[in-house]
RNA sequence: GGCGCCGUACCCAAGUGGCAAGGGAGAGGUCUGCAAAACCUUUAUGCGGCGGUUCGAAUCCGCCCGGCGCCUCCA
């Protein structure tokens, strides 16, 4: 088996061949950075975030690019909302671009998401996109009209391939077209004459204006990965017309194709309805993680594919907590285990056949990402050790650490839930709590064998209080952070 | 109206022709001073409904019911 991903273009799986041998190029919709990131965004690059952590798994060199949209995303009304933001707030646009951009880069750090190689903004790109319009226009695929230029859909036989549609099913559904500068209601712009009160605009061959919302993504994307790269993702509902549109400009202006491979994913659901900004009902990812750990809310994502609807609730999300503690839990025991096993001289092999986990693991990965069962894989695991672990018999160091290598393998460089092992960066701080716990923990153990039961609890519930779970085996107390 | 998707246990959610993954919750048990954690057992003869194709269907086909998405800002 090898990868297998669904590509929107062609509706079915393919087996995935990278342009150049051992390199992918991967362009990713970013945010428009108006306001704090909520948890569709958090579905969205949680996705991606696999998809990239996957290729690289598999030995690809990858770039990631990933754009960030700070100028020509026009509302409704024909306003740029970053404008309108920056109107509300009484701020300049590249203030709120600027806070909001480093509010959603805490919250993807935060999910333990890598970041992309590359986040180019629109406004630091004008001179590209102006460049792609001026081929557009050479080549007759635009057309000008009162200093805005606008894509001739008529011109693109195709256009309509990504979302399947066709430009004459359109025109029946249009609603009133309000502004008549266009030939056909489904021509769009690619760059937009500025107002006098426009406060962002850039000098251009048709005058003071502002580029179009799609052209930065093919202007930016053509720039950092080439006229023709892998894979283009974003969320299902920029499917049309974002990228249909994206896949018109850029075809047309280099007469070859665009982005090979075309990844969707679907989108979060509150109470069976699409999260969105008219329906008013977004949960921001700062309001989640108030409630849940972020690596709760990405092991949450990861628990359903990316091509599926994903319905976010309470009920829901405290599920991803109790099974997130539950792998956590084996893998802290687990390690725990293998350091006092280096210290002594064991010689039984814990006897998990860990090839057989990693190719099942790699088998649901292999087939378009299938997260839940990879990590059902990992749960299966978690199970086999905890077993193993509470048996009398004392395993190698040897053996366990081969298991704990797997689990941060698969759970951890791929998945991003599993903490890496070294836990040599221990703060200052944090070094002070531990010893101040351990030392309740040996008081209590004292208080313990002389069977002063009423303290012993008083100690353990005390700390369960401040959030320190204490928990007695066989052969000790262990603790950890509840 | 056009195009498309979905309906699997109490909740979340995989599975697209061969005995229904996984997580949570529930029940019983083991361990334990108690608790926690963990382990074992258990929880859908059933996959919205009705037909059809097939040796065999959650999976394919048809109809019906219910929900949703895109066509307009959105990840």
């Amino acid at each position: 088996m090898s990868l297998h991903l669904y590509n929107t273009l062609t509706r079915q799986k393919e087996a995935f061949k990278p342009i150049h041998e051992g390199f992918v190029g991967i362009y990713v919709c970013g945010p428009t950075v108006y306001s704090d990131s909520h948890v569709g965004h958090g579905k969205s690059y949680v996705s991606f975030d696999i998809v990239v952590r996957y290729l690289r798994y598999l030995g690809y060199k990858v770039l990631y690019v990933q754009n960030i949209t700070d100028v020509g995303h026009l509302l409704d009304d024909g306003e740029d909302r970053m404008l309108r933001q920056a109107r509300i707030e009484k701020l300049h646009p590249m203030q709120i671009a600027e806070t909001i951009l480093r509010s959603y880069f805490e919250d993807m750090d935060a999910m333990g998401l890598v970041r992309p190689d590359i986040s180019p903004r629109a406004s630091g790109h004008i001179t590209e996109q102006i460049e792609l319009v001026k081929a557009l226009l050479d080549k007759g695929y635009a057309y000008e009209v009162n200093g805005s230029v606008y894509f001739d859909v008529r011109k693109y036989a195709d256009y309509g391939k990504l979302s399947g549609r066709t430009v004459e099913e359109m025109l029946e559904g249009t609603r009133v077209e309000v502004r008549s500068e266009k030939k056909n209601p489904q021509d769009f712009a690619l760059w937009k004459r500025a107002e006098p009160e426009h406060i962002m605009r850039w000098p251009s061959p048709w005058g003071e204006g502002f580029p179009g919302w799609h052209v930065e993504c093919s202007a930016m994307s053509m720039k950092y990965l080439g006229e023709q790269f892998d894979i283009h993702g974003g969320g299902l509902d920029n499917q049309f017309p974002h990228h249909e549109c994206e896949i018109a400009q850029s075809e047309c202006a280099t007469g070859r194709p665009f982005a090979n491979y075309w990844i969707h994913n679907n989108l979060v659901t509150v109470n069976g309805q699409k999260m969105s900004k008219s329906i008013g009902n977004q949960i921001t990812l700062k309001d989640a993680f108030k409630k849940f750990d972020p690596l709760v809310v990405r092991l949450f994502i990861l628990q359903s594919h990316y091509r599926s609807t994903l319905d976010f609730s309470d009920e829901a999300l405290l599920g991803a907590k109790s099974g997130l503690e539950k792998l956590l839990n084996t893998v802290r025991n687990l390690r725990t285990e293998a350091a006092k096993a280096r210290g002594e001289s064991r010689a039984a092999a814990a006897a998990i056949d860990l090839e057989s986990y990693r190719s099942r693991f790699l088998a649901a990965m292999d087939d378009d990402f299938n997260t839940p069962q990879a990590t059902a894989v990992l749960f299966d695991l978690s199970r086999e050790v905890n077993a193993l672990l509470s048996l009398e018999t004392k395993f190698s160091a040897a053996s366990l650490e081969a298991i704990d290598a797997l689990l941060e393998d698969l759970g951890g460089r791929v998945l991003g839930i599993v903490p890496e092992g070294s836990h040599a960066g221990l703060r200052a701080d944090m070094k002070l709590e531990a010893d101040l716990v351990q030392l309740l923990v040996d008081l209590r153990a004292e208080v313990r064998a002389q069977k002063l039961w009423p303290l012993s609890d008083r100690i353990r519930d005390g700390l369960k209080k401040l959030g320190i779970v204490l928990e007695d085996k066989k052969d000790g107390t262990v603790w950890r952070k509840g």
